[in-house]
DNA sequence: CTAGCGGGCGAG
DNA sequence: CATCGCTCGCCCGCTAG
């Protein structure tokens, strides 16, 4: 470019593109938006504030990039300054003597005023084979001396040498991360486009796509003769005539053109209409207007985009939208991403031990928030408090940026409460899409670039880098300015790359530390703590809140409020608990390894766990159980939909499954029910609101994938934990302890052989053939049944005609009704342990109730009972009680209870119970019930009744207590239960009727 | 004493 | 119209055996 297209450029000049605004209020000293407002906001107001001069009419042609490469000119002789010492810039190394930490945010260097391609970037990728773009800069840079303002002509040029290896960088990056590493077809080829005023998309975006479509990109009309296109959403009158002989054409002839992977006619998309003669298009869209249209529902069948938890696709078409969904779907991807790479590369070696390494902690600012923002021209990243959330109300703000943050606004939030402490809040649409694209663009800028040993995918939007600092000496300072440099880069190039969205990165020697680091790094900074010295670390991390320990939460923070620090400081700090707490203390408080690792951490340093992921890091992102949980939109009326409901769970899980080659020897069942005192309909729509929660786990024999057999014991267990439909707001299905399917040996599937009961390698005990023989026979059938389907051989059978009933309890009682003489000589006095350890969990519990229920039944409390004819209790009012008995008014479930209630009856065996105690208990137990917790019930009952059995196998005669406990048992506790049963109207299978 | 269960917690 | 409150892994206390 030479002096006369300047000249020219400047002449040309005419109005501003941008309408004046309001600047907002400065915001607080200490607000976080005080350091982010001036990154890129600054400028844009300058520019807005000042009455036009005619020095701005010249600026305003250009675009922001050129205009900041501008302004930043004057800092040309320190910026150079810095290039010589590019890890350390000078006030940053005064620093670094006494405080470990540098902090470096956005307006210092070396982001420079403006992240985005300052003229004088430093790059030091080792690894670069476009060595054009490290000659273009920083060498450039060096050679031009300082420049006053107006040196138009070297800067440009030099602008556009760097430009230009600028878009080769970026057509490279976005081949890789988003194109498999392959060309995307060259749109526009030989088309120099420059983009005018406004669009939408934005200058950066568009930018983006000309170039890896193969086009070039100016940055500044220079000469009539290089530009072919010009891009433009409208144009002022004036512009109209200035571009009448340009191709002007709107930013949809981009977009559309790569939907259709062609170059479309530009005339179709023509904004002047002149000589061409071509109708006017309405694409020039009012920037309020430029949303992105809503995606069109496929009306095939069913409404796809129902939230009735009725409708099939409800499952498919809520995933869709559940942004916490997709962050863990993604989570999943990454891991498996990284164990298959690791797994090929098999030269990737977990760092050798006692290695000296240098962790990133990578991560982009306000996500979400970011990513929505700049695709809506409408907002300001940097002035406008804005949120990412669906609704209006009770929606969940997913990420906000710091704009809203210093209102106190925080993820997660409400959006109505947030909108309390920010009225002016504006909610921005979902874009997963997008979240996508550029969380691709930063795992392949941090492999790409080389500087690392390690990156391991932490969530879609953060990543640990590990380095290996070999051969230098501790506390070497070119490691730490290494450091500064890689951070630096990664950073440029994330921005660049994903057209404004910022990273901060926390970087040091443990994972701890790397993300307290950069805790203090956000937001759009970064923070390098390279010093070893503990007295140093601890001057670091001494003032940091206690919440940003990774692994301490609310819950924790409040233990340690109650028990450790009794409410001294309003918010805790790391160092108000290394204080005053020892390991002892922590240990005992928290739990020991809770204790443990809090106490490492508290100085910085990782524990054995944290750290596993660097030490065996496929063993660690190996996946170990699958899960759906919904908890939304649960709205059931009977159990037969919620068995649809659970079917098309197992359905999606086995899908999963078979893709992962994998089975599963164990399910679980997690129901979420509404709790009695809340309203039918909470706050939220279609919320769960407040809700207890219950869980059961069942066995398979063998391992499986099989969606039928996991339906079956999850819709069994539905049962048991007797749940009435209506109120179900939550259910989940997880698979846990999967196993790979290659991994397995096939002798689980071999045929079942008597030698192999001998056979000390086999891992699956034999089935015991006189302990299936001596099972009364409905179960035997029903055992059978089971075996077969597993495919496990069996001792030869007698033909049965079993019901199709899938509870074999219910059939036998059902069968053989109140037989108990002959029921007493099928049952064997133990159950084989081998035998039972066959069977799912399931089969098992019911075989051990049934088990314990018929030596009950067929004990003297029947006998005695029938032959009183009433089951009055005869409870004298003179016995001691047992004054521990009270707590059952507090005790919330039966498992610490049944501890209580062994000693109630040990103590009360041979007198009987006192009846005040009773009665409390009956208090409890009818507490329980309205609860809904049948289970518990049951679980108490079954404690009892195991409890008395323990007793009576070694006394020979029935003492007093023990009858009456065994006629309360059977008295008042089982119609408790049948009626706890039966008001949950879910068709618990548990049957009493005796 | 250990294994396994149900439940809690924290993370993004 | 609202609204899309998931999913994983570890740890804890308790109990059965
Ligand atoms: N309760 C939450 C937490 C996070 N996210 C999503 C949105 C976030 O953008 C993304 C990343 O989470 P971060 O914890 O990293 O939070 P942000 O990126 O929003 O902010 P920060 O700058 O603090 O990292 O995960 C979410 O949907 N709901």
């Amino acid at each position: 470019m030479d002096y006369e297209e300047l000249a020219q450029l400047l002449s040309d000049a005419s109005s501003l593109d941008a309408s004046p605004q309001e600047p907002p209020p400065p915001p607080p000293p200490d607000s976080p938006l005080r350091l982010y407002d001036s990154s890129r906001g600054a400028i844009a107001r300058e520019r807005s504030q000042r009455p036009f001069s005619q020095q701005q009419r010249l600026l305003s042609t250009l675009d922001d990039d050129s205009l900041v490469g501008l302004v930043n000119t004057f800092d040309r002789p320190t910026q150079r300054a810095r290039l010589r010492r590019p890890a350390a810039p000078a006030d940053d190394a005064a620093d670094a003597e006494d405080d470990p930490c540098i902090v470096t945010s956005s307006p210092e260097p070396p982001s420079s005023v403006v992240p985005s391609t300052p003229p004088a970037s430093s790059r030091l990728s080792e690894s670069d084979s476009s060595s054009d773009r490290s000659r273009s800069s920083s060498p450039t840079a060096a050679r031009v001396g300082p420049l006053k303002f107006g040196d138009y002509a070297q800067y440009f040029s030099d602008k556009t040498a760097h430009q230009h290896s600028r878009d080769e960088y970026m057509r490279k990056l976005y081949q890789d991360a988003l194109n498999g590493g392959r060309e995307y077809p060259p749109i526009f080829k030989d088309c120099t486009i420059y983009i005018n005023g406004r669009t939408f998309p934005d200058r950066l975006q568009l930018h983006q796509k000309i170039i890896i479509h193969g086009g070039s990109f100016k940055h500044f009309l220079s000469g009539k003769k290089s530009v072919t296109h010009i891009v433009a959403s409208n144009l002022t009158a004036k512009k109209r005539i200035e571009f009448q002989n340009y191709k002007v054409v709107a930013p949809a002839w981009i977009t559309e053109s790569i939907a259709a992977s062609k170059r479309l006619p530009w005339q179709d998309y023509a904004l002047i209409t002149g000589e061409y003669g071509q109708q006017k298009l309405q694409i020039a869209r009012p920037p309020a207007a430029a949303l992105p249209a809503p995606e069109q529902q496929p009306a095939d069948g069913f409404d796809a985009n129902s939230l009735d938890c009725k409708q099939p696709g409800f499952l498919q078409s809520f995933f869709a939208k559940s942004r916490l969904h997709q962050l863990s779907a993604w989570k999943a991807d990454l891991r498996a991403l990284f164990c298959e790479k690791y797994v090929e590369g098999a030269h990737l070696q977990p760092p050798p031990k006692g290695a000296r390494l240098a962790i990133f902690h990578v991560d982009f600012d306000c996500f979400f928030a970011t990513v929505s923002a700049l695709s809506d021209a409408r907002y300001d990243l940097s002035r406008d408090p804005l949120a990412v959330a669906h609704g209006n109300n009770s929606s969940e703000i997913a990420s906000c940026n710091y704009v809203a943050r210093s209102f106190g606004v925080k993820n997660g939030m409400w959006v109505r409460s947030a909108r309390r402490l920010c009225p002016n809040l504006i909610c921005l649409p979902y874009n997963f899409e997008q979240y996508e694209v550029n969380s691709k663009l930063l795992y392949q800028i941090l492999a790409g670039s080389g500087f690392f040993q390690m990156i391991l995918p932490i969530s879609i939007d953060e990543a640990i880098c590990v380095k290996y600092l070999d051969g230098l000496p501790d506390g070497d300072a070119s490691a730490h300015q290494q450091c500064e440099a890689i951070t630096r880069q990664i950073r440029r190039d994330v921005f660049d790359a994903t057209n404004g969205c910022t990273v901060s990165i926390g970087c040091s020697n443990s994972l701890v530390l790397a993300r307290l680091a950069l805790k203090k790094a956000k937001p759009n900074g970064q923070c390098v703590m390279a010093s070893l010295e503990q007295d140093s670390i601890d001057a670091f991390i001494e003032e940091l809140p206690l919440r940003d320990l990774p692994g301490v939460g609310a819950t924790i923070v409040d233990k340690v409020q109650q028990h450790i620090l009794f409410e001294q400081t309003a918010e805790p700090t790391i160092g108000d608990l290394k204080r005053n707490s020892s390991l002892q203390l922590l240990a005992s408080k928290l739990g020991t390894k809770t204790g443990h690792k809090l106490h490492l951490f508290l100085s910085g340093k990782d524990d054995e766990e944290n750290s596993r992921v660097l030490r065996d890091p496929l063993d660690y992102f190996a996946r170990k159980s699958i899960s759906v949980d919904i908890n939304y939109a649960i709205r059931f009326d009977t159990i037969h939909e919620i068995d649809e409901f659970i079917d098309r769970i197992c359905e999606h899980l086995t899908t999963k499954l078979g893709e992962l080659d994998m089975v599963t020897p164990q399910v679980t069942l997690k129901v979420t029910r509404r709790c009695e005192h809340a309203p039918i309909e909470p706050a939220k729509y279609l919320g769960s609101g407040e809700c207890d929660t219950f869980s059961r786990s069942s066995r398979f024999g063998v391992p499986t994938c099989e969606a039928g057999l996991i339906s079956t014991e999850v819709k069994s267990s539905f049962r048991m934990l007797g749940c009435p439909p209506k109120d179900l707001r939550g259910i989940a299905v997880q698979l846990n302890k999967l196993e790979k399917v290659s991994d397995r040996v096939c002798q689980l599937r071999l045929p079942f052989r008597e030698q192999d009961a001998s056979s000390a390698g086999s891992r699956f005990p034999a089935l015991n053939v006189n302990a299936f023989n001596s099972l009364p026979g409905a179960l035997k059938e029903d055992v059978r049944t089971e075996l077969l389907k597993r495919k496990i051989n069996l001792p030869p059978s007698p033909p049965s005609k079993r019901s199709a009933s899938n509870s074999p309890v219910k059939d036998y009682w059902g069968r053989h009704g109140k037989r108990t003489e002959t029921l007493k000589q099928e049952m064997p006095s133990t159950l084989d342990e081998d035998f039972m350890n066959h069977l799912p969990t399931q089969i098992q519990r019911e075989i051990k109730w049934d088990h314990a229920i018929v030596k009950k039944a067929s004990s003297s409390v029947r006998n005695r009972l029938s032959r009183k004819g009433t089951g009055v209790l005869n409870l004298s009012k003179n016995r001691p009680s047992k004054p521990e008995a009270v707590k059952f008014q507090s005790l919330e479930r039966p498992l610490g209870i049944s501890r209580l209630i062994k000693s109630w009856i040990d103590d009360t065996i041979d007198n009987g119970p006192h009846i005040d105690d009773l009665n409390l208990f009956d208090k409890y137990l009818t507490k329980l019930a309205a609860k809904g917790k049948t289970h518990h019930i049951l679980k108490i009952a079954r404690t009892m009744s195991s409890h008395l059995e323990y007793h009576s196998s070694f006394t020979k005669s029935n003492p007093q207590g023990r009858q009456e406990w065994e006629e309360y048992l059977l008295i008042r506790m089982i119609p408790t239960l049948t009626a706890s049963a039966a008001k949950s109207d879910s068709g618990v299978q548990v049957t009493f009727d005796l």
